[in-house]
DNA sequence: AAGGATGACAACCGCTGTCCT
DNA sequence: AAGGACAGCGGTTGTCATCCT
């Protein structure tokens, strides 16, 4: 029986033989790949084209890395993981000559459970309490409900501002809440960020900053959308994201705004190139600390469609100045949570 | 030695988005 | 606009090797 995708064709499934290898990679070598559904037919295979992409893709082109995933590379993986949660492929584009089938892999079968041994969720990377631990591995969130307090506020220690350089840390991501409006139930002063939060920014979140006008917008999740704004005048805060630097002037305003239509078209029409280049021109995060000074006076208004939000984009706006340059710079980043 | 448990990894499945007709 | 083909992606399953009892 074959697969779904080509029924009518009689093809093999399971693993590989070196026969057929040497096939795909004579062919491919020789022509390309062209469309994927012809290359069975042409490269004299009984497999169908989506196995044969699958088998290029993951074990047979030339430039995959194989081997063990190095400490560096895991570390990697754990950094961007926790920005991005399970997007294999894009984090795989962080590790040249990684798949994402292999990083998930490697995730599943090790990194995962290292994690729960350090007592961390997997998933969001917020230390487990003994007692959720405890109770079969299901972590609950700590965070309060949206009608208590739709967002947290955050705010970055003093060390953070001092220091120009950004760091995701290892540690999880820990915030502290400053002090809640008086109307406000009290809450613990010190929280995680729940995987909704930063792992899937549907929050519009608005960075501020009083002496320019930086504004930074990210979305944020429609079941707050009627929520008020609620902004900090906190010495400073930081993005749900666990990435950003923010000056001591910064404000991070946590509020819904609908999205102004030219902008929108603007982030969605913008190739990635486009943005890169643009992002790095109007923001860079990662400098922000240092090149605050001399970046005052310019306008950052940056945008997302909740519906449409562009990982792409964001790394190259918000990683530029860490992990796409340089994954081991990660560690010289330092998020104080 | 046998066989069950476990881990690593390869491959498959099903869904989604894009492109083309 | 509708529908089909295709590529890409994330989740899941299957297979095999190794370890443990």
């Amino acid at each position: 029986m074959g697969h779904r995708c080509c029924s009518k064709q009689k093809v093999k499934r399971g693993l590989w033989s070196p026969e057929e290898d040497e096939k795909l990679i004579r062919y491919i070598t020789a022509h390309g790949h062209g469309s994927w559904s012809s290359v069975p037919k042409l490269a004299g295979l009984q497999r169908c084209g989506k196995s044969c992409r699958l088998r290029w893709i993951n074990y047979l082109r030339p430039e995959l890395k194989r081997g063990s995933f190095s400490a560096q590379e895991e570390q990697s993986i754990i950094d961007v993981h926790r920005i991005l949660g399970n997007r294999w492929a894009q984090i795989a584009k962080h590790l040249p000559g990684r798949t994402d089938n292999e990083v998930k892999n490697f995730w599943n079968s090790c990194i995962k459970k290292k994690l729960i041994s350090q007592g961390l969720d997997p998933k969001t990377h917020n230390l487990i309490s003994s007692h959720q631990r405890n109770t079969s591995n299901k972590v609950v969130c700590s965070l309060p409900q949206p009608h208590q307090q739709p967002f947290p506020v955050f705010t970055v220690n003093q060390q953070m501002t001092d220091d120009a350089s950004m760091e995701v840390n290892r540690l999880p991501p820990f915030v502290t809440l400053p002090p809640l409006p008086p109307t406000q139930p009290s809450l613990q002063q010190t929280m995680a960020i729940p995987n909704s939060e930063y792992q899937n920014p549907n929050p519009v979140w608005t960075a501020k900053d009083q002496s320019s006008q930086y504004t930074i917008s990210f979305p944020c999740g429609s079941s707050i959308g009627s929520t008020p704004i609620i902004s900090s005048s906190s010495s400073s805060s930081v993005n749900p994201f666990g990435f950003g630097f923010l000056d001591e002037n910064l404000i991070w305003n946590a509020h819904v705004e609908p999205l102004e239509g030219p902008r929108l078209e603007q982030v969605q029409t913008h190739q990635y190139q486009d943005q890169h280049d643009q992002q790095k021109n109007k923001i860079n995060i990662g400098e922000m600390g240092n090149d605050h000074e001399q970046k005052c006076g310019q306008d950052i208004d940056v945008s997302f469609d909740s519906s449409s939000f562009d990982l792409e984009f964001v790394e190259s706006t918000l990683l530029s100045g860490a992990i796409c340059r340089d994954l081991s710079s990660m560690d010289d980043l330092a998020w104080n949570f």
